[in-house]
DNA sequence: TTATTAATGCAACATTGTTGCAATAATATT
DNA sequence: AATATTATTGCAACAATGTTGCATTAATAA
């Protein structure tokens, strides 16, 4: 299999997640990584990052897409909600809260994606 | 305020979007629709049956945005679920289904938006 | 039937994401 | 330390999706 390199690009795209308040969109990398690599670069950085586990992708109420550091503390799920406040616009991961639901057993759940829409507590 | 008017464009999305089984995304309109109006009315229509309250929007787990019409039997409400099939790529309403959370005080909800993605009843 | 103006079509643009390919640079090998 | 291997990058070009301005069309009100 392909052996992964470490490379100036990702380690920054990293340490700009890993240092981010809130998830990120991709064009707030962009600006963000200043210039440290082209625009299909952190396209192509994000998606082996992903495959890594080393971030995960969220997807905001209104269809964005934004990408946070994962923390790898204790048990690490990616099964957990995410708040999107209307004031601030951020994204950010709520890990605590565990959603509940009953499907019926036809259904095979493999993942799910719940974002709650609001007002943050520092907005509030 | 505005004054709505009912045209062949609005009422031929609105009646494709109510005999689809799932959710349909803008292009799967465009071709749905055969030709009945342009690329951008579709969009527009959508935006108006949205805030007509006759649509909803859904967020699917990879971020493509696609349209429900809103059954408004009994007690109407956006809060329901989606299920989004990984095999025939559907995504379907599940109004029966209310997900349980439990956020601390300091958060205003507003709305959410909840996807789960597996295998639906039909291809299990 | 006529007047009003919401709705449409078209063109042009902006944003977001993808692909091919030659050049570059991170790692392994000698 | 120098060289070989190939993962990664930059660039250009493209595709998909969404937005805006404006003249024209067509629903509704008068």
């Amino acid at each position: 299999m392909k052996q992964f390199r470490n490379t100036t690009a990702k380690t920054t795209i990293l340490n700009v997640l890993k240092n981010a308040e809130a998830a990120l969109s991709h064009a707030e990398l962009l600006t963000l990584t200043n210039g440290v690599c082209d625009r299909v670069t952190i396209y192509r950085v994000l998606e082996r990052l992903v495959n890594e586990d080393n971030v995960h992708k969220v997807v905001t109420s209104d269809g964005t897409i934004k990408y946070a550091a994962c923390n790898h503390t204790a048990h690490h799920s990616h099964d957990h909600i995410h708040f999107n406040c209307e004031k601030c616009k951020t994204t950010t991961c709520i890990e605590m809260v565990k959603p509940v639901i009953q499907l019926s057993k036809d259904y095979t759940v493999k993942s799910f994606n719940f974002t709650v829409t609001g007002i943050c507590p520092k907005c509030n």
